[in-house]
DNA sequence: GTGACTAATAGTCATTACGACTATAAAGGG
DNA sequence: CCCTTTATAGTCGTAATGACTATTAGTCAC
């Protein structure tokens, strides 16, 4: 990096977050409504500067915090998606923003947010055009989580700490948006060392019909070995 | 985003660039020796300022044929890694930066370099402590490309227009490390539609000894599917 | 209660994929 | 000319996978 050839070029650096769960069979998106110009009245993804003393990770967990009004966002997973910077992605002046994509197993309330007109979880699939590039932003998380499902044990951060595999399952139906075998996924999960170890006690819970599952908490292991495969099955809906 | 909560402090924002290939059975990054302080005598990735009008990618393209010396980078692969905004990661100033891999099929010259004091291959392996939270970058961009051989096409960058089987299961016994069975190799990568596709003419090509190798182009899948796995085989060194 | 309905879990089976090999072909070097 | 080297063809037993069927254990409607 050469520092003194070129003037340095005054940016203004944000964050933006992806968040995303998972509600009543569908993939849900965090937005919120602009109160002000540019984009006024469209929705958004919350998000916020990097203060002068944070990194984009601080600043992206501090915004995740005050946007689900959740009190301890220690435990969630938050991961960097990429850096958006095009010239003109903001009308008004340069900004670079890095994305984030965090992941939440159940949604908290929609809370009346600290400093966002409205705030407001959004499935997915309508979540309609959006303010800046967010658009993409959100299309970019989509397929980052969906590549990861795959391959790593990530689905797990979508599930509260104790899950049924029917649970887990549904993460995968609903992010790829296709139905798996019920008796397949799970040879396959529990197949895999560390992916998932069943909570000991005669612990058991019923989502109201069927037989109760047994539960079972994420285990150790970080990737999946062999990947869990989305492509032979054309889907059925999920 | 809101804008006008917050004094809109100035970051300075530069990319930097892993620039890896192939070479001599080894992988290779390209560095360059830094002349002024901070950190002046040591390597550091080659990289440099977001111009106000620029995208990161960019000025990372930019930046890629300034310091490689190649005339065309179109159609070379530069994929953004992650941008790294630790505040105290510069010592004179806040910078963040968008750090992006790119790779090469053949190394050109090390060339004397614009505005570096010098420029050179290093072998990975060998890519001492270098300067800022390159050594870190450099371990991403690794683990990233090891972890994209897997389940993507990305293997035939490190290759020139037309490569051998033989010389495509050498990039993945160089980034990765271990040994490869050759049969089962070819097997595997034939088997994928739309990974390589042989070049018709009876071309082939001999790189000293042995029989003469059929030429193949790459194709129009990016993803493996099913994924090459690495992990079943303890390597024999590669 | 009793019988439909639902969901979880166990198990079967044929096909395919995969890892580990062996064998053959086509070049160059001493 | 034989030996080495590399490419390519093919074999074989095991493991994994997709598509199913069957059984178990609950709720709900009546």
């Amino acid at each position: 990096m050469e520092y003194d050839k070129y003037a340095h070029e005054p940016f203004a650096v944000t964050v933006d977050l992806a968040v995303l769960t998972i509600s009543a069979g569908a993939l849900h998106v965090l937005l919120v409504e602009r109160g002000q110009e540019p984009y006024a009245g469209h929705w958004a993804l919350p998000g916020g500067f990097v203060h002068p003393d944070e990194s984009a990770e601080t600043a992206a967990r501090r915004e995740l915090a005050e946007e689900t009004g959740l009190s301890d966002v220690s435990g969630l997973h938050l991961e960097q998606l990429r850096t958006y910077s095009e010239p003109d992605r903001d009308p008004r002046m340069r900004v670079v923003s890095v994305a984030f994509a965090a992941l939440l197993p159940d949604p908290p309330e929609p809370y009346g947010g600290s400093d966002a007109a409205d705030a407001r979880w959004v499935p997915y699939e309508k979540a309609g055009p959006l303010a800046f590039d967010h658009d993409r932003i959100i299309a970019d998380a989509h397929e980052r989580v969906g590549a990861k499902l795959e391959y790593t044990c990530l689905a797990t951060a979508f599930c509260p700490p104790e899950f049924t595999l029917g649970e887990l399952q549904q993460v995968y139906e609903t992010v790829w948006g296709i139905a798996l075998d019920r008796p397949n996924f799970r040879r396959k999960v529990l197949a895999t060392p560390g992916f998932v170890e069943q909570v000991p006690g005669a612990a058991r819970l019923t989502g109201g019909r069927g037989k109760p599952a047994a539960l079972y908490r994420a285990g150790p292991a970080t990737a999946l070995q062999p990947p869990l495969l989305r492509a032979p099955r054309e889907g059925r809906p999920a």
